[in-house]
DNA sequence: TCAGAAATCAATCATTTTCTTTCAAAAACA
DNA sequence: TGTTTTTGAAAGAAAATGATTGATTTCTGA
């Protein structure tokens, strides 16, 4: 059986149950257990059913999605790791703070549950906080349309509120001499602040973002540590990323 | 039996019966004692019940919350009548305040675009308000799973940030004597106070909510005008609803 | 009101089930 | 053919489960 044969008949599976067994599926598509585990990680990814112990869940939400295109660029897929390696460093009894953007979004499904409290800016990040049931405060202050974030001068005020042990940013430029940027004056603001009231203060950026320089100044790169897939040459001319965490300090 | 089965199989008795032993779901779901009261702790710390000696009782203001889906479709026009009904009062140049809640949401579609401002403590409402490009502002504090509101000391802060021009409240109860009530004190906090920031108040709420009186009390009947669907009767014996709006003075 | 009995509880541990990781064989592909 | 992708099997790790223990709460009857 084809592995996108497969997966139709996982999806189809469940659009008419809410729950299945791994058994069921192994019994019925006549594949081992192994192969079917390795689809419900596919289809997880792909958000179109939630893993849970000892079968797959329906989602929320989702009832009907025709026009899904499957999510399997390499640039996701960096994100997504980097994302995992930050989300790692929090540890009970953290509060963190989470920058609006898809590259902390992504963060959000590896996050510890138990005892953090997490403030956010992102107002995409919401539904997925409260899915996990995740102590979340949001920030008070202007809703940006482009970006769903939150900022103005009343969410500096808001964000004064708080103390975080770790900070969460997403940049959009890393440069030796401009350190981090951002294209809004609004959004550098606020990560600043943000950067001010944490401990520690973690950059989370591919390596598209390297050596470039938007508007706005957030900090220099001394101000903050940088997770990022650094590229490493492996014989053969050939290159793979590898997801590690690179601090530059003063 | 997957443990989401069981959770599911348990919340959904527990909708039926306000109250349900430990013994009552061994025997349903062919559990142990010992998994059934890890389950209750799960669904207890979740906030879907509350733990009792001797099994799991259902939380308060769960009552008449089946998780928003189940509205018969006559209940959802009234509610679109009555929400219809309060955003023809939004004129241009009105800041306003829109607050959680079903019924308000209904407004959204129906309110002016142009120069007017929001502000709510509403998440489900954002992906309307920012759709339409109607600007909108955030009040910051603790996200509320239930309901996804915010509220909380922090929200009531943020608040004070705003002046309104009017104020659209949904309630649970409308009693003559016990006034305005709605089942969580912090969130009648948060509605006395926008109502205290605004020049009008108005409550939306359909024939089902008079008579009714939940925990905490949020106003006196005096201090908004409520916009319903009163019955009226017409010839033949038959009714009809008609959405008309009823202002109690003191 | 009190003491004893019964029921319920949290905590712990051994067992079972399920999961992830790894590796090599098979299949698909160029 | 050589290379990549998919697959299944196996081993060790992690999670869920059920039974047991002793403590706590509730019930019962004087």
């Amino acid at each position: 059986m084809l592995t996108p044969e497969r997966h139709q008949l996982i999806l189809q599976l469940i659009k008419e149950k809410p729950i299945v067994k791994i058994q069921e599926l192994v019994d019925l598509t006549e594949a081992s257990e192994s192969t079917i585990r390795r689809d419900l990680t596919l289809l997880e990814e792909g958000k179109f059913l939630k893993r849970v112990h000892g079968g797959a869940a329906r989602l929320r939400g989702k009832l009907q999605e025709p026009s899904m295109v499957e999510k399997s660029s390499k640039n996701l897929h960096e994100k997504r790791r980097i994302a995992q390696y930050a989300a790692n460093l929090v540890e009970e009894g953290d509060s963190i703070y989470l920058d609006a953007g898809s590259t902390i979004q992504e963060m959000i499904t590896f996050l510890p549950t138990k005892d953090i409290v997490v403030v956010t800016n992102g107002l995409m990040h919401l539904p997925a906080l409260l899915e996990r049931n995740i102590e979340t405060y949001v920030i008070g202050g202007y809703a940006k349309p482009k970006t769903n974030a939150i900022i103005g001068r009343g969410a500096l005020g808001s964000l004064e509120q708080y103390r975080f042990d770790k900070c969460f940013l997403g940049v959009n430029g890393i440069h030796p001499q401009s350190g981090y940027t951002t294209p809004d004056q609004e959004e550098a603001m606020i990560k600043q602040k943000a950067m001010s009231l944490a401990r520690e203060a973690y950059v989370l950026a591919d390596d598209t973002k390297f050596s470039e320089i938007t508007f706005a100044k957030i900090a220099d790169l001394h101000e903050a540590a940088i997770i990022t897939n650094e590229l490493e040459e492996e014989s053969k001319g050939q290159y793979t990323s590898k997801t590690s965490i690179k601090v530059v300090t003063s």
